[in-house]
Order: structure tokens, then sequence, then C-alpha cells
DNA sequence: AAAACCGGTGCATAATTTGCATCGCTTGGA
DNA sequence: TCCAAGCGATGCAAATTATGCACCGGTTTT
């Protein structure tokens, strides 16, 4: 696409941090390169790097135009996918940024039965903290995430919302496994594992657990892989924590979940949202609006 | 600016309807507009011109390219603006699309108070009815609309809404001029004026006037001027009708106007407004936040 | 003090774009 | 029915523009 070419040298030369390693990438002399950034700017009216002794950097100004060219990239993307829709053609791609408790039952099971119908539709899915996954979508890197309790929000649209208590996770003849559903203090007495306090789970236990002074959380392991700890407890005796949208139910017996009492522990928030105002491609707002109508059944 | 050449030529042949006439209107020779063209639409991979034996016509295709090389270049020229805003200059441009009420008094006050804080923001401003408004917010010709009861509404996303009941404007003399609060019926049976049916005063009338059968309009004199036909009762002892904000209290004494009961005539909504999801050039952000203010205060 | 990089520039060359002449086609009026 | 007018497409040479190469002056690193 012509047009896009400077945008795309523009953004060759942020990445490689100067305008002679960019030209090695990008098969192009360093001048030819060096003189079409010098045009851009003159024609742009402002300077859009700085010139430092050992390379170039964005200033300001360089900072918002580098937006621009993602949310143009990202439009013209969309606009493709509206002309090919208009052929009659379903095709598309759909990327999504999500925590790690969507990733084994909940999206592989929507994206399969969104792509019954639609099977020229492509996605990629990608396990992203509260932060990163707001970062991906400022950057136009993902259309849509799905995470529990997102920390800053100034940029997160949030379209729609489910509450998720914890639960926890054991063995079936665990002792705890008899009730319905399971206070704090109780299952705090026994061993367990946590994620650390990247994830919401730990920062809602942690916070429920300072309520009282008798309860606290001493994981004997900790771990980033809910994956991970949820399978530990099968090998040894120990309950884990998860939200039950990463749970998945009756399908292995030997393992069981139970809630934790919303009474003592705030239940979590599973967000879905996009870049606050952006217009989304057709086929993203299309399964967009397929996993509102799944979340929403599920409250 | 390069990379908007192609967009600037697509425009141009849109507009002139053939690619020789606008080869004509851009200084450059039929040939050689034709092959951008074509290889535009090689790049783009779709065709966006039906090509008919007197010229060429966009297709779908091309209605999308359309309305995206209009975002594209508002978005561009936020860009800019936000640049200069860094360099700390306070310029821009504020477009407005707004009702005939708005022009005499409301407007001019609020452009000219913002205008001594941004010396350097220029405006345009232009009277459309409430249809006209919604077209320019779409094809990006007006970044804010502030009209009274919008037709269709699904480009128009409201920012700010106040009612205001309709004014009867008359001479000071006039027997109606002793009430605080006119019943319809009361007016009607005096000589009035009325604008046409495009206008929403008009509309808010006849629906009122039809509730009873005894009451009708009967106007004597139509017109698409508030402006005339307030001023037509300074010299035939008539009624008129207009919104308060269109209304300069107490300039000129032998005028004045009291409101139409709201048990008899709903009052008329006054919608501030901007294109769906669009986000606009700071200039025009920062004076909408103004009307905002403003027109908060007015309720 | 020298080597390694960096962005910028003059100049010849390569690549692209343009203008001109012309083709084939459809349409509207004599 | 035919012909002129208007349209988009295309081959080819000229003009314009971008590129590569060699090199400059500067700063940092060794």
């Amino acid at each position: 696409m012509r047009h896009l070419k400077d945008f795309e040298f523009i953004e060759g030369v942020i990445r490689a941090g100067s305008i002679r390693k960019a030209s090695e990438d990008m098969n192009i002399t360093a001048s030819a390169l060096n003189r079409r950034i010098n045009r851009f700017e003159d024609e742009f009216g402002y300077e859009i790097f700085e010139r430092l002794p050992r390379g170039v950097r964005l200033n300001p100004a360089g900072e918002l135009l580098l937006h621009h060219i993602r949310a143009h990239r990202s439009d013209f993307a969309r606009l493709k996918s509206q002309v090919s829709d208009l052929s009659g053609v379903r095709r598309g791609h759909v990327s999504i940024a999500c925590s790690q408790a969507l990733l084994p039952y909940f999206l592989p099971r929507e994206i399969a039965r969104y792509r019954t119908d639609h099977p020229g539709v492509t996605f990629s899915v990608n396990a992203r903290d509260r932060v990163e996954a707001e970062r991906e979508l400022s950057e136009f890197a993902s259309d849509i995430a799905l995470v529990f309790e997102p920390r800053t929000m100034v940029d997160f649209e949030v379209v729609c919302a489910i509450a998720q208590p914890i639960h926890v996770v054991m063995r079936a003849d665990h002792p705890l496994a008899g009730h319905a559903e399971i206070r704090l203090r109780d299952a705090l007495r026994y061993s367990h594992v946590a994620p650390s306090e990247k994830f919401a789970v730990r920062v809602l236990l942690e916070t429920a657990a300072r309520r009282h002074v008798s309860t606290q959380l001493n994981p004997l392991i900790e771990s980033e892989s809910f994956d991970f700890m949820c399978h530990y407890v099968e090998w040894e005796d120990m309950i884990s924590f998860q939200f039950p949208i990463g749970l998945d139910y009756g399908q292995t017996p030997d393992i069981v979940s139970r809630p934790l009492s919303v009474v003592d522990v705030a239940p979590g928030n599973l967000l879905l949202g996009q870049l606050r105002g952006r217009t989304l491609p057709v086929a993203s707002a299309r399964f967009m609006r397929e996993l509102i109508t799944t979340l929403s059944a599920l409250t």
C-alpha cells in the first residue's frame, strides 16, 4: 500500500532506534531513508525525532504521530475487512489479550463455536496481565481484552462485566470438599498454593485476609501459572484458587472446586473491553458480540 | 502531504464524476490520473469505481473508502492540532452546524468568550436543519452540531441535551403579554406567523394542536427565517414562536416573549452532538466542553 | 588519539510518474 | 442510421523523483 510507505519507514526507525540500523532492516540505504524522514518532517511541519549522538528517538510530537499511525493502520485493515465483507467473503482476524483463566476452556470453546460459522476468520490469543492487556489495546496490538480487574482504566472501555467468586480447587477427598461454600479462614488453615501479586486472585485474597488479623495467606508454593497450580493439587494435598471460568466442570472427577464465601472475599470482575472510542474491525466486533451474549448468560 | 495525494485525487474524481473532468480541475492529465486510480485499486485489492459510459461512480466499496478518507483526513488534522498544541500554540479550527436560533445571540456570545482565551482558534458557523446537520457530521464537514430535535439519530452522539419551552414573541402591548405563561389555545386565537414543518418549533406546535380539535395552527405568514418572523411582529400586531435561547432578553424593550405552558406544548430538546465515536480535534473538544458548561447552567 | 557510529549532503544513476497521441467503446442527436 | 462527442484505457518518450554511493562533520567509546 503506497500511502503507508512513509509510515512503515517511520515505524522501522522507531524500532531500530537509528536511521542507519533501520536502513539495514528495510532494504534501503541510510541516505535514502534519512531523506524520507527529513522530507516527511518537512511536509508534516514538525520534527518527530530527536537527533541524539547515537541515533534518533521520538519526541512528544512523534509519540502522537506514532499513535496516529497505529490507529490509521488498524482503521485501514478494518476498511479492508468491511470491503471484503461486501463481496460475501467472511474473513478477518481477531486478536485477543486475555487472562490465563480464559485460555484452557472458555476461549477455546467460544472460538471454536464462532469458527464453525465463520471458518475464514483467524484468531490470535495471548495471555496478558491486566497492565499489559491495556497497553496492547492502546497500541492496536489487540482488538479485544478479557481480563480480571484491569489496573489502569483510562483507555480501557468496558463493554461487559461479570462477577466471578474465587473458587477453591482441591482433591475430591479434601476435607473442604464437603462444604458447598468455603469460608476464607477455613481455607487458609490448609496448605495452599497461590499466584503472585500480579494476579487479581491474589490481590483479592490478600485484601480479604487483611480484614482479620487472624487470617493470613501463607502460600507454600507461588506460581504465575494457574495451570500448574490447579494441577499441583492432584499430586500433593493442597488447595489452590481460581476463578470458575477457568475451571473445567466435571471433566476431572478427582479434582473439585467450591466457591469461597462472598461474605469473606469479594468476587473478581471479569471485564471484556476494547480501546476506548475505537471502532473494531467487523470480525472482532462480531466476535465481541458473541462473547457478550455468552458472558451475560453466565450470570 | 504526500501520503494523502491519492486520497485527494480520488475525492476529486468523486466530485467531478469522471476522470477526465477531475483531471482538468486538478492540474494533471487524464491518463496520469487514470493510472493513479487504477494503481490504487490494484494495491487496494478492490475496485472502488463503477465504470459507466459517461464517467465513473463509487461502488459500495468506494463508499466505505470515501468514509475512511474523510475520517483519516480529519484525524490527521486533529493530530496536527495536538502537535501544535505541544509547542504552546493555541491554534485550531472549530466548525459548527447549528439551528438558526443559536445564530443571533447564543453562539456569538459563546464564541467571543472562548476566543478571548484562545485568539488563535478560528470558527466556521453555519445554519443547518436537523437533517443536514447530521449529514455534515458524518461527512466530517462539521465537528459539532447544536440543533433542536435532530430527526435521524444513527450517527449523532448526543453529548448534552437541554429542554427549551417554546416562547411566544409579541409586542409589549399585546394582550397576551400580561400572562406569565400562555396557553396554546389562547395563543392560537391571535394572528400568528410560524415556521415551516422543517423546523422543530412547527412540529411541536402541530403535535400539541392536534391533541384538541378546537386548536389549530393558521399561520398568516410562513417563513424559514426566525429572524424575519420575530422582527415581523414589530410591524404588524402578530405573535411569533421561538425557543428562548434564540431570544435576546431585555435588549428590545417593545418586544417581549412569554413561554407557552408546558402542559399544552412539549418543550423542544436542544441537542449538542458530534459524530458517534469520533475523537474531536483539540480545539473543538475544548469548545464543546465550554458549551456543555454553559448549557448545563441554563437548566 | 583513534576507531566506531551517527545524521546529513552532492552528484550520477535508477525508478517512477507524467503527458501526448491514440484506441475502442457507448451514447445522444442530426 | 450514422456520426460526433465523451468516456476510460494504453504504448511510448520525456520529465520528475527517489535512490545509492562516497564522503563530511560531529560525538562517543575504547
